[in-house]
RNA sequence: GCGGGUAUGGUGAAAUUGGCAGACACGCAGGAUUUAGGUUCCUGUGCUUCGGCGUGUGGGUUCAAGUCCCACUACCCGUACCA
């Protein structure tokens, strides 16, 4: 038979659009199994071959266990909102939602092409008012609980868009779209209060079954550090904060630090002598580009105090207080001891200040460098800390600081507030209103969801408002609490938003009482298997995690975890070992691979490429190798002898192969699947094959090429689809061989092969290795020292002259 | 700086607990089929001075090391003064 890919596709693409093959069952009595691939942003540019590496893999594993008798959840959607269609949108004077229409209507049938085994009819887009109708009631949730609030922050600014920017749009210091300069700007924002959660998003970690890489960087982003907070007084009878993860080296502090925007300054205001000088550097430092603050990393800066000193509380001695913009306001308590002995960066500001350097850690040398180490110094110069460990030192003093009332143990966390609006049009509006009287409210459940207003342009506006803020018709409105005039909220959500919630409304996305039914979330929560890319172990699963948790102490979820296992597939890159990009030119399209060798080739190949979570560089010519074999199950078919049993022949080489797939599949090895099924294949055609025998093959294969499967499974007489044909088993005894090939070593070198009985006793192993030829010319003239047998693996005679 | 990862033929890569390094492919070479190119099929393919040598480098443990230990080097990803 020859390969007819186009004819093939396209019939099966038809015949499970028609059948509703893939449809979720609604009877919650089957076993359910969930698997989850990151929605894509519908970009104008379509997919590229980057994106279906995710969606096959977890394709194939869908496919599996639908074989194994799974009611199976395996979804796609769109995470629509966000500023490049926005900027599509300015640029040609079209509505944002018609150009979002037309990425989706492309990306769909560019996913449809690749025979993706997703349920369409529950197809969720971020962007639909039916969707973010509930985005917009769980930040309401959040709002009542008091998670979301008003603060102001700095921000960033780009002095030619005029605009704000997130965080991710600002690269080397710059605008990523213009190159201009960005600086910092005071801004009131909407924040959710993520650092509530920091220490359970933490613990709950033990939870769950990611892989390791994806917790680590977890935990680094939520940053735990256990330290002190400890008082020093000033000598003007107040008392400054500091926080520290050493309170072991108290006695080395021999100056301390406050960031520029400390409100001591103010408050001290009329005791500083430099007040001038000190405010002239706190805004040198805000003029400073992000890149500048960068750049200037190495080189300390800073202003000493004059007139405000403060006393080491457990030396007594006065110490000054200088303002560097090394520390900073956001964490901790935005001023520091400095322990220049001990700490690399007050080392550098004091070599520069000259400020006295004292070593209260033995074991390194404080003039050269600063010294570190906490594991092996002893402490020194430390009243009665001395000769303790470290760790010890730590102990102690905490105790210290307890019962002088100096301080206390204190952990801190990296993790920020999340900064949540945006100034932009394309997103969720906010759904609260400011009322003079009530301060912000809520709008009315029934008047979800707040859809946009209609604007003429999209553009921010020069003072950095959100588009929003031009529509005043919109703007003006009642408060829902008092009747009075009110304004709404003109910030939107951030695309964050839409996405860290989807995979819930995937499991009812049609209900319009709740973001899905009590029911629904019981049975198919938590997502079984869920991948995506490294570029979101960070900002995604976080806030998506912590959305999850707020649900769960809501009583809205059941789980306290949304998903029970994560793993990660590596980037493909272009052909030079390079990130595919437009402007390296080494972008491949899907379209131009499956209409020149057909989707399984594609599916094949994608997998085929490499180990699943390394980077893969995309070879044009190594796709062949997929295509081939795939021809040759098609030219096998004409040969295929009745039987109804395996042969004696290929029973072996059958049940290692099915093991060998179902093992792999779980494990993310694809590639060694799919080697394993070439071997099988190459059996095949070396022993002949029976019917009974290539259905076994056809049902392993159908997973990662289906569309062939099936036409081949339909000419063996097999009736309906391959969706729920049965997985094959395989019987552990028939896996191996009657005889195995044992090595022979000497002295470790391989000198012959022998076969033996599977499971021989070891001196039948010895005798046969030195019956062995080139063993007997490699022991003659020699004294055996010993012979070591593992078992159906390998013997190694030692030997010496 | 810090955190994570990677390093194996001409190429992409395989290799349970330490146990025959290079599975499976690509490419290449030779042959067969073909009017020819292409396709398909068969054979070979780590290097080698045929003793051996080979998993980034240098040490070590072991009967045995790609795999374990110590010390390095290079590259990739993330992050940016987090006290």
């Amino acid at each position: 038979m020859k390969y007819d890919f186009k004819g093939i596709e396209a019939k099966w693409q038809q015949r499970w659009d028609d059948e509703k093959s893939f449809k979720t069952l609604d009877d919650y009595s089957m076993p359910k199994y969930y698997a989850l691939v990151e929605f894509p942003y519908p970009s104008g540019a379509g997919l590229h071959v980057g994106h279906p590496r995710s969606y096959t893999a977890l394709d194939i594993v869908a496919r599996k266990r639908r074989m194994q008798g799974y009611n199976v959840l395996y979804p796609m959607g769109w995470d629509a909102f966000g500023l490049p269609t926005e900027n599509f949108a300015i640029k040609n004077h079209i509505h944002p939602e018609i150009v979002t229409e037309r990425n989706v209507a492309r990306f769909k049938s560019q996913l449809k092409m690749i025979g993706l085994s997703f349920d369409w009819d529950r197809e969720v887009n971020t962007t639909d008012p039916g969707y973010f109708k509930w985005t917009q009631w769980i930040f309401q949730q959040l709002f009542k609980k008091g998670l979301a609030y008003k603060s102001t922050m700095p921000v960033n600014w780009c002095t030619s868009c005029k605009c704000v920017l997130a965080n991710e749009e600002v690269v080397n210091g710059v605008c990523e779209r213009c190159g201009s300069e960005v600086v910092r700007k005071e801004k009131s924002q909407w924040m959710l209060a993520i650092t509530k959660y920091a220490q359970r998003l933490i613990d709950d970690l033990e939870l769950v079954d990611y892989v390791d890489r994806v917790k680590t960087q977890q935990k680094n982003w939520i940053g735990r550090s256990t330290g002190a907070e400890v008082e020093f007084a000033t000598t003007e009878g107040d008392t400054l904060k500091i926080y520290t993860t050493r309170p072991d080296t108290l006695f080395g502090a021999t100056y301390m630090v406050m960031s520029p925007e400390h409100p001591y300054i103010e408050q001290w205001k009329d005791k500083l002598a430099n007040y001038n000088a000190v405010v002239e550097y706190r805004e040198a430092a805000a003029r400073k580009s992000d890149f500048e603050r960068t750049e200037m990393a190495k080189d300390k800066t800073g202003v000493q105090l004059d007139g405000v000193r403060a006393i080491n509380p457990v030396t007594g001695n006065e110490i000054p207080i200088f303002v560097s913009d090394y520390v900073l306001m956001g964490y901790g308590t935005g001023a520091i001891m400095a322990v220049p002995g001990h700490d690399t960066r007050d080392w550098e500001f004091a070599k520069k200040f000259g400020c006295p350097i004292i070593e209260v850690v033995k074991g390194g040398n404080v003039e050269e460098e600063a010294f570190t180490d906490c594991e092996t110094g002893v402490m020194v110069n430390s009243g009665f800390l001395d000769g303790k460990t470290v760790e010890e030192a730590k102990v102690a003093i905490v105790e210290w600081l307890k019962e002088t009332g100096k301080g206390e143990p204190k952990v801190n966390f990296k993790l920020r507030d999340w900064v949540f609006s945006r100034q932009r049009y394309w997103g969720e509006p906010i759904p609260l209103v400011y009322c003079e009287k009530c301060g912000w409210v809520p709008i009315p459940e029934e008047e979800l969801p707040l859809r946009l207003p209609e604007v003429e342009s999209y553009e921010p506006t020069d003072n950095g408002e959100s588009p929003l803020a031009k529509c005043e018709d919109w703007i003006q409105t009642t408060c829902p609490h008092c009747g009075a005039p009110a304004r709404r909220e003109t910030d939107t959500m951030p695309q964050w938003a839409g996405s860290s919630w989807y995979f819930l409304r995937y499991m009812d996305p049609h209900n319009d009482k709740a973001l899905a039914s009590k029911e629904a979330l019981e049975y198919w929560g938590m997502v079984d298997w869920y991948n995506g890319g490294m570029e979101h172990t960070t900002l995604h699963l976080l806030y998506s995690r912590f959305w999850h948790k707020f649900l769960y102490d809501i009583g809205v979820v059941p789980n306290p975890e949304p998903y029970a296992m994560r793993t990660s597939h590596g980037m493909i890159l272009g052909g030079n070992g390079e990130k595919m990009s437009k402007s390296r030119g080494n972008v491949v399209n899907p379209d131009d691979i499956i209409n020149t060798y057909g989707a399984d080739t594609m599916r094949l190949y994608e997998m085929f490429i490499g180990d699943f979570e390394k980077a893969a560089p995309w070879k044009q010519d190594s796709i062949k190798g997929c295509s081939r074999f795939l021809e040759r199950i098609c030219a096998m078919r004409d040969n295929v002898a009745p039987g109804t049993e395996y042969s004696q022949k290929n029973e072996v080489e059958i049940h290692k192969t099915i093991k060998k797939v179902s093992q792999d599949i779980e494990n993310l090895k694809f590639n060694t699947a799919i080697a394993a099924l070439m071997s099988l294949l190459n059996t095949f055609a070396d022993n002949g094959v029976n019917e009974a025998e290539y259905l076994t093959f056809l049902a392993l294969l159908d997973p990662f090429a289906p569309h062939l499967a099936e036409e081949l499974a339909e000419s063996l007489g097999v009736t309906g689809t391959m969706v729920r044909y049965p997985w094959p088993q395989y019987d552990e005894a028939k896996t191996v061989e009657a005889n195995v090939n044992m090595a022979v070593q000497v002295n470790g070198k391989l000198r012959g092969v022998v076969s033996l009985p599977l499971g021989c006793d070891d001196e039948t192993a010895k005798a046969a290795a030195l019956e062995e030829e080139k063993v007997k010319a490699a022991v003659a003239g020699m004294n055996i020292v010993k012979i070591i047998v593992v078992k159906n693996k390998i013997i190694n005679i030692v030997v010496k002259p």
